[in-house]
DNA sequence: ATTGTATATCGAGGTTTCTCGATAAAGCAA
DNA sequence: TTGCTTTATCGAGAAACCTCGATATACAAT
């Protein structure tokens, strides 16, 4: 876990927006997936688009971000076809709670 | 509390260093506040020399540091003659974790 | 094979951050 | 007053970040 990385990603109002509504992918991308069938359903899972089209920034923006966040720990993905499915790592989220809360 | 502030004022190695070296500061800095009367004494508070000194970073950088993270709300600071002592402010790091843990 | 769609990567311009030395301000000591 | 110490602020160059459009890649559909 590198706390100064995961700080960066954390530090810019659109990807804190998007790890808030990756919370409850259901409640915010209500019209989420409608390209996979149920058994390839990626749990909890956002594809690229979808989120691009919420937060209002430009494609390659989006890209770079879930990315750089993924790279910091904070989301994990796989790819079905030609989507990209992101969605949280809460491993890496509660470890840096408990870092706030004990360690800080 | 602004979370965006508070997650860049901590995306930074000195900066995270001299919080955490300010949660025991009797620990990391023994020589502290040879100056005072222990009338005047600011409970846990640190100043800019002795954490200057310990960083390892220019005058002007830790000076600025210092007042960053207490726009951020991580420390408060009181002035004693040309002495400015700055101690954590742990409301701010309480309701920060639990941000962390409930919210995001 | 060609076309179309979703995502990733490249290159670049503008903005912010990092960090410093120089200077200012504030207060103590002579 | 003059000088000394401590901290804050200013100005600037280098590095990093933000964000975009253009292009590349990967795969599906026709």
């Amino acid at each position: 876990m590198n706390t100064i990385e995961l700080f960066k990603a954390l530090s810019n109002e659109k990807r804190l927006q998007i790890l808030h509504w990756l919370k409850e992918p259901e409640k915010h991308f209500p019209k989420q997936q409608a390209h996979l069938p149920k058994e390839v359903h990626y749990k909890g899972g956002v594809c690229v688009g979808d989120i691009q089209e919420k937060v209002q920034a430009s494609q390659s923006t989006v890209s770079q971000y879930l990315a750089m966040m993924q790279r910091a720990g904070l989301l994990e993905s796989i790819r079905h076809n030609q989507w990209t499915y992101y969605r949280r790592n809460e491993e890496t989220l509660q470890k840096l709670a408990a870092y706030l809360d004990k360690e800080l």
